[in-house]
DNA sequence: CGCCAACTTGATGGCTGTCAAGTCAGGTGG
DNA sequence: CCACCTGACTTGACAGCCATCAAGTTGGCG
């Protein structure tokens, strides 16, 4: 959708699908910083310097609603409830990433990947879909990438949590059996 | 100033000294989740849900500017320009804690300290201060905090860049004698 | 049929957490 | 003025989690 020092001119509300949002330093590193489901809003990181500060791409066949930036502004000024959901999406934006912030400096990587899959779990159930029974759009290699792990240390840790009774994985398609034992391995 | 949970009602300029904020999870994890310089906003965290999703303490003396988001909120309508710098804060704010994902996610722990030191000193230039001579006001645990890592870790680091001759340190103390040599190690 | 990306699993080493002991500076009270 | 105490910090020893390297499996696709 755009690229780290892209001119911003929009955001992009998501329909259907998924896309996922990249952010690089200076040496060249890079980490997925987050996947964004229908209904979510891409690219508030660019509002800032007036540049995207990250990448979007969009996995695999998915819709959004492009919002160019500048009519929005101005129609938020004639309709001040429309101001403050523009203030209120932003405002959330800072609390998941804070959250994230919280799981990458202090979980393990087991907690991580519990956290993890409630999340992707509360975030289906608000969209009508089964809590418990979902497909995985992207890679492991992209799930360790948001979690601050290694690819083979995500595949580890799903193959214990399913020796344990935790979840069903094949492949993609997960099955949470027992979300109260995934939310009591995070509080320790 | 204000404690999770609290009712959100206002946004806080600091004007003089420093704020620290911090989250806490369910477990009872908690994590410094920035530290706040003069000119810089607290509480926008509290927007989203209408009540405040982490703590905010002063360390040591310090000045904050109240701001009653009503009539923030009132005057952006009035003011477009008001409006548009009130996103662009919001929207800085979610850059900053992108990039601290980046780092807890991806650097090892003389990389997020040589970036917190010149983040530091890139924000004490920006406000007049020397760049390479300050005084942290905040104590080696709550460095780690923010960078996920232990207060031991923290305290080892110092000293081996103390070693290695690229900074000075003592007690709370700190000189950068090669802001190159620090940032060279963050790109590996 | 072969190729490739995605994934799984094993072996090993290193970074950093954890526990422990000791130093230092500041503040309090006798 | 000194003894004492406390919080902040430093340094060492050791263990554990996870990264890294490596090899093998699977499934999809041309």
């Amino acid at each position: 959708m755009y690229r780290a020092g892209d001119a911003f001119a929009a955001l992009y509300l998501v329909r259907t699908g998924l896309v996922k949002s990249i952010v690089l330093n200076e040496g060249g590193r890079e980490q997925v910083s987050g996947f964004y489901m229908p209904g979510e809003m891409v690219g508030v990181d660019g509002i800032a310097a007036g540049k995207h500060a990250s990448d979007a791409v969009a996995l695999g066949d998915t819709d959004v609603c492009v919002l160019p930036y500048e009519r929005l502004e101005k129609l938020s000024h004639r309709a001040p409830a429309i101001d403050r959901h523009l203030h209120r999406i932003l405002s959330k934006e800072v609390v998941r990433k804070q959250s994230m912030m919280l799981l990458l400096g202090s979980l393990r990587a087991e907690e991580r990947i519990a956290s993890f899959l409630l999340n992707l779990s509360q975030r289906f159930t608000a969209r009508g879909f089964s809590a418990c029974d979902f497909v995985l759009r992207m890679t492991r290699e992209e799930i360790g990438s948001l979690l601050g792990m290694q690819l083979e240390t995500v595949s580890r840790v799903f193959s214990r949590m399913h020796k344990e009774g935790l979840i069903q994985i094949d492949g993609k398609h997960v099955r949470l059996l027992s979300p109260q034992g995934l939310r009591r391995m995070i509080g320790n």
